[in-house]
DNA sequence: ATATATTTTAGACAATTGTAAAAAATATTT
DNA sequence: AAATATTTTTTACAATTGTCTAAAATATAT
């Protein structure tokens, strides 16, 4: 079952930008896609995009002229990772503590709530 | 507001224990809690005691012989802002999105969302 | 074809994390 | 008090992460 390894934050960073485009995914696109909120040199999004490559979540191919990625891992199944591994480390597996958690930090508010209610009876009937 | 930094994750587990015991804190009791996990060296469990004193997470006193701990920040605070952390950066702050996941990797199950309905009754009234 | 611009690769470097050996300080036993 | 055991401090070190400069390769313009 998926054994990934928790991704660090600017290759996790990356990974979201791939997800969200069209492979075949160039650093171009990165670069654009995260223009405002980082200010990283062409280097630096090719070396992440590399360890990436080194750790199993992309594969990359040389057609001719440009370098291409494509996402060998799907999103929801790392987020499933993730969610899984955040639950077990800080709330000890319990949904409810994790929802007072959010509740008391006012994360959670009436809307949230109502959603939640329609999605237990879509699934409950 | 809640400025923390997010702790490495051998810093939390020593933070876990601090937080489940009565202060003063020793490093005895550390490593006794965390025997069974944990093979670590008592000079490994000081060296990262000293670095949560360094983060502001504990204070340390030396009466006489021992030298002891106590937390300074509460857990319940550090929980609040490592779950926003988390809904922000994996869920984009959407509580159905947390839920599809968990539900989906099946760590969801009837009997969380029954405790889920009471809770929420509980609240609404 | 040459000069110039762009992209990629290689190599680097500081900060952080996980872990502990060696040295120093302190306590315990004889 | 001397010998021995324990604890603490200091120092270290390798792996990982975040970021890049310098060098090499490639493409574009003249």
């Amino acid at each position: 079952m998926s054994n990934f390894k928790k991704l660090p934050d600017t290759e996790f960073e990356i990974m979201k930008v791939v997800w969200a485009n069209e492979p075949p995914i160039t650093t171009n696109m990165i670069m654009e896609a995260l223009g405002n909120e980082r200010e990283w040199k062409a280097p630096t999004v090719i070396s992440l995009m590399l360890r990436l490559v080194e750790k199993g979540f992309l594969r990359t191919e040389k057609n001719g002229k440009e370098r291409t990625y494509f996402p060998l891992v799907d999103k929801d199944d790392y987020l499933k990772f993730e969610t899984g591994n955040f639950m077990k480390l800080y709330h000890e597996n319990s949904f409810l503590s994790f929802v007072n958690t959010l509740y008391d930090g006012n994360q959670l508010n009436d809307a949230d709530i109502d959603e939640l209610m329609k999605w237990v009876k879509e699934r409950r009937i």
